[in-house]
DNA sequence: AAATCTATGTATAAGGT
DNA sequence: TACCTTATACATAGATT
């Protein structure tokens, strides 16, 4: 693309790599929405920036109803990957959504309270402790109230 | 792109739909490849064929990660936008129960993200902030691990 | 940093096998 | 149906402003 080749590696040059990500990331959604529409395909695009900016895609601008989907996709797949061990009788696909998207908050849970950190990447821990740290200054601003 | 112009509406004929969501879908996950390992980007990339077949991509090959990240930054939107889904037909226990729980989480994790603070008393507000204390001190000596 | 400009590399719509 | 081929449209790297 463009004048020169382009080596899959990561861009160095935060500038470049800044200019890069700005532009392809417009192609990217771009290119999304018209699969989405040509070939009447349901889909879903999350890009989070290096400095942690997210950016988004969802065909009827419905992120919800795509996350929902999948993970009642991906539900079922880890069902059929391992039978018994799970629902023997009649669940309905409503439970089934409400049930992974509590594990998914379960994890979370545990991961706010500082457990299970050994699952996640240096990049992720990074995120938690902004995260964590943003709570804490909204926290103690709220506690000014009391005084 | 290639030797026709291209509109931007749905392609009726089943056939060139196919073949078309076939071509685009790899260029798609292969961009979004790109962009990750370019930019540095996080991305999660789900898509569902007309027929339902789910194709993804995501940095690092865990969806489950950009997923809970997804979540972690756009929770309070989303439960905004969704608050009643509720259901009056005939639930069974256990997923009232299920449902009753992923409520008391949902709440917590607002406040582990620091919003909803009002609804605290002090008293609460000093256990959230030790909690969040000690999740902090956690993960700072869990991310030595990696220097 | 954001917007515009082009030369060039890629993706892909049609068509062929 | 699925895989080649190729002409063309599109995306974009690097330069310029």
């Amino acid at each position: 693309m463009g004048r020169g080749r382009v080596q899959l590696k990561r861009i160095e040059n935060k500038v470049n790599q800044q200019v890069t990500f700005s532009k392809r990331r417009s192609g990217l959604l771009k290119k999304a929405h018209e699969i989405s529409v040509l070939c009447d395909a349901d889909v879903g695009l999350i890009v989070f920036s290096t400095k942690g900016k997210l950016f988004e895609y969802a065909t009827d601008s419905c992120m919800e109803r795509i996350l929902e989907r999948y993970e009642r996709c991906s539900y079922v797949e880890r069902q059929l990957k391992a039978p018994a061990l799970e629902s023997p009788g009649s669940w309905n696909l409503e439970h089934a959504k409400i049930k992974a998207r509590l594990e998914v908050m379960q994890r979370n849970q545990r991961h706010y309270m500082g457990d299970d950190l050994d699952s996640l990447s240096l990049k992720n821990l990074q995120n938690l402790e902004h995260q964590l740290d943003g709570s804490l200054k909204k926290l103690r601003s709220r506690k000014v109230c009391f005084v």
